[in-house]
DNA sequence: TTAAAATAGGACCTATCTGGTACTATTCCC
DNA sequence: GGGAATAGTACCAGATAGGTCCTATTTTAA
């Protein structure tokens, strides 16, 4: 149904509630970010595991410990986060970075998913973190300043 | 992954079949059509029925029966084809139609996905399936018509 | 009237993916 | 050393998707 994966959904949420009330890179625990995103422990834990793996968050182990972000909001991307949790986007086999469909040499629309696949992830590569935490703000700030990329 | 499900890559591919070399409304039957895109005749045949329920193939029975578009492919967009086979393009639970996400209320970040889904979805509007059987060609006329709808 | 060719509409199976949980090891601070 | 936190991995159950097949029904042609 062309939906992303909720780990990718709650990673978002996860990311956004962390750049919230942030002050510059402090740190949270699994526990304290279950409780604010009412989000269940287990997978919150295995998320940040992903994200903190893929370079987005930094971890700190031990008591007081928790993850912080890497960067700061405005330099870190949706398409970046999603392709830390799921991999690069391929809307179709062959329009991802490595494609193995057998028709390829013949077939017709594969030139045109690559370009499709490109566009919309220039569209979510200019797309921060921080345009997510402020609520319509940063999409509509996006609206004017967004020149071709997410064009075709 | 973020990914179309076969069902439609294959959708498009036939589509993009039936619209070339066609003379205005041609049947195609799916014997034909498999045989033309290499794709299993039990697929086709599914695919097809879906397309033609949706009102996106008429289909005629019978001896020389088969299907042919029921608009001429510059009127008919990528859009419209994926809704027809997977239903609404719906990023998250709660950018979609029918959203059903408890958080709802208090997430931050509900707002940005129905816009980012309404620009996707835009964007596949403007994409018809004359330009995606045109290689390459389509996709850059376009770069040079769409104005606004495929940004934020 | 009959046979062939085609779609209509299911049922069905299987494999894979995904969400979610649990357990153990490791690290760090007190 | 003990507690609190992450690291890593294994595991399970349910949902989804790909794919096949079978039985109507319709239409045409011999």
């Amino acid at each position: 149904m062309l939906r992303l994966s909720k780990q990718t959904d709650y990673g978002i949420v996860l990311l956004t509630a962390m750049a919230n009330g942030d002050t510059e890179g402090a740190s949270h625990s699994a526990r304290e970010l279950s409780q604010l995103t009412r989000l269940p422990l287990p997978m919150v834990g295995k998320i940040l595991k992903v994200l903190a793996r893929e370079g987005i968050l930094v971890s700190q182990r031990g008591m007081h410990g928790g993850y912080s972000l890497a960067r700061r909001p405005e330099d870190l991307s949706l398409v970046e986060i999603l392709n830390a949790i799921e991999g690069p986007l391929a809307l179709t086999e062959c329009s991802g970075p490595s494609s193995s469909c057998e028709h390829e040499e013949n077939c017709p629309v594969q030139v045109n998913w690559v370009s499709i696949n490109r566009v919309i992830q220039d569209a979510l590569g200019e797309i921060s973190l921080r345009d997510m935490a402020q609520p319509t703000l940063g999409l509509v700030q996006l609206a004017g300043g967004t020149e071709g990329s997410t064009r075709l």
